[in-house]
DNA sequence: CCCATCTACAACCATTTGGTTGTACGTTAG
DNA sequence: CTAACGTACAACCAAATGGTTGTAGATGGG
């Protein structure tokens, strides 16, 4: 289910927007462009380092997909790409709603535990844990 | 602006945050943990790696606050944090909410634009660059 | 045309990362 | 007690990262 139609490339795609977004740097560049497009040289300007580094930078946020590159004479105008903020809130999401639902399967057994009824539900399997009762 | 109250660090944390999310590995050790804390030795024989290799992700996991480690008799469990997604989360909310106060004010603009100008024209949009005289 | 600017890219270096193996230590089972 | 299991940690290695400098190609202004 749940569309896995490019499940192959989605974790490195995923790999790339996380790392992308693992420094400060790159992360700050992203607030920046988000309030208006730059051009590199103007982004460079901003950071203690060399026009280079800013550059690859740039290009690691590219390849993630989280920013765009476009000509304007002899500037490069970098803007960011909203969806793909989209796509790392959703593969947070992915996590988020998997926790969400085991507390859901926890609160109803505990419930039902109240009653008192327990079937053959108890799924050992899950757990994977043999040592229900050691000690 | 919910000035992050606690900026400092922040930038730190959430370098380890991402960085720890930017790993196949370790994402799926995630959901594995979601579903039910799990020792390090079983998930370890989960993984085409060894023992050791594992334990590094946990351990890169738990810096980042994803996930935390109690010790069980001679096991130690792994159970994820759900609070530290939700950190996450926040971190992208504050890059996505941005970019919506930017597009707020584009439309408002284009509004504007919509009853003057019809030409191929881009009228000095670009505030943001000319504001940004740091030299 | 000439020059300054902006960009692209290669080569190089230090550090980190992700992996391995080996060893040592605490805990539980027989 | 001893053996087996689960863990922790150090030492080591190849590859990737993040940074530097240097060189070269386009583009626009005077």
């Amino acid at each position: 289910m749940v569309v896995d139609g490019m499940a192959d490339e989605s974790a490195e795609t995923v790999d790339r927007l996380f790392h992308a977004l693992a420094d400060a740097t790159r992360r700050d560049i992203l607030r920046r462009c988000v309030r208006g497009e730059l051009s590199v040289s103007r982004l460079a300007a901003a950071y203690p380092m060399s026009f280079a580094a800013v550059q690859k930078h740039v290009t690691v946020l590219e390849r993630a997909g989280l920013v765009t590159k476009e000509r304007r004479g002899r500037e490069q105008l970098v803007r960011t790409e909203p969806d793909a903020v989209r796509r790392a809130r959703q593969a947070l999401d992915e996590l988020e709603s998997a926790w969400r639902a085991r507390v859901d399967r926890m609160s109803g057994l505990l419930a039902r535990d109240a009653g008192a009824t327990t079937g053959p539900v108890t799924p050992a399997r899950d757990g994977t844990t043999t040592e229900g009762t050691d000690r």
